[in-house]
DNA sequence: CAAAATGTTGCTGA
DNA sequence: ATCAGCAACATTTT
């Protein structure tokens, strides 16, 4: 369900929620999605620590315990569920974490996409699975140049699916980049390599203000994602994810969707010419 | 019933 | 050795 903006989202929410808690218990019905060890030691090491607050590195959330990072990804729809008394698990719901406060979390995935795994914090950003993760978009190092710089390395391949690797353009995904793409006017199956300096310059200055304006509107509502505030209103703004044959914004020209490397992709036929 | 769905990864063949 | 392309993961919805 997710790309950076909604995992924000998702972050404030935990921030709220969860930190400062002390893991009384924790429970895992769907031991293939905890990686890395064994579900015992992993409830095990969880015991008595604490969460001394949600962090966000990419798509990645993670709990900062006292002496453990909890590295999850949501991937397609993962999802956080707080309650402050214990509830029946729903049949969706992976692993259930509970408080000496005797609050709840519910970790709830349909598809069982979604991985947790337990990180030394000393060597959390150096080893899988982030290691190898582009810097956060809004940091600002993250310039064009960078950008350029990661593109060589995916110089045969369209654009629009070189922007979906997370060590080329971290946050970005399927809505936000098809978003960005149309923003600075870009077709989604130019190769990387066929685009000048200008057009690079203008795609990261689209990728950074779309994601910065999706977390401000509290991430997307689409299909399965439902902020944990009931937030979420970027979808209000898509110009072109989810479009198909509605009038493109800025020419009126209807949207095409068309399968880029498996993907969905949307775009202006009009605004976004052709260049392979 | 086939296709598609906000993601990543591991394999295959060039 | 890279790297591009695609099946696989599992379930629901259209």
């Amino acid at each position: 369900m997710p790309e950076l903006p909604e995992v924000e989202t998702v972050r404030r929410s935990l921030e709220r929620s969860v930190s400062g808690k002390t893991v009384s218990s924790v429970k895992v019905y769907h031991p293939k999605m905890i990686r890395g060890m064994e579900v015992a030691p992993f409830a095990d090491a969880l015991h008595q620590e604490r969460i001394e607050r949600v962090e966000r590195r990419g798509k990645f959330l993670l709990f900062d315990f006292d002496r453990f990072y909890l590295v999850s990804h949501l991937r397609m729809e993962g999802k956080y569920f707080p309650y402050p008394q214990p509830v029946e698990r729903d049949k969706h719901t992976h692993v259930v974490f509970r408080f000496t406060d005797g609050s709840e979390l519910h970790y709830n995935d349909v598809r069982k996409f979604g991985t947790m795994e337990l990180r030394d914090k000393e060597t959390a950003m150096q080893t899988a699975p982030l290691a190898q993760l582009e810097r956060e978009p809004f940091d600002p190092e993250f310039t064009a140049e960078v950008l350029a710089e990661n593109l060589i390395r995916k110089k045969r391949s369209p654009i629009k699916t070189a922007l979906l690797d997370q060590s080329i353009f971290l946050g970005l995904g399927n809505i936000y980049v098809d978003e960005t793409l149309h923003a600075a006017r870009v077709h989604p199956l130019t190769k990387a390599g066929a685009l000048t300096l200008d057009d690079i310059s203008r795609i990261h200055q689209a990728g950074v203000e779309v994601l910065r304006q999706a977390v401000e509107a509290g991430g997307s509502t689409i299909r399965s994602y439902v902020s944990p505030s009931g937030k979420g209103e970027f979808q209000l703004q898509l110009a072109v994810y989810g479009q198909k044959g509605e009038p493109c914004p800025r020419c009126g020209t209807a949207i095409e969707k068309i399968k880029v490397g498996g993907r969905g992709t949307h775009f202006c036929p009009t605004c976004q010419q052709v260049a392979l």
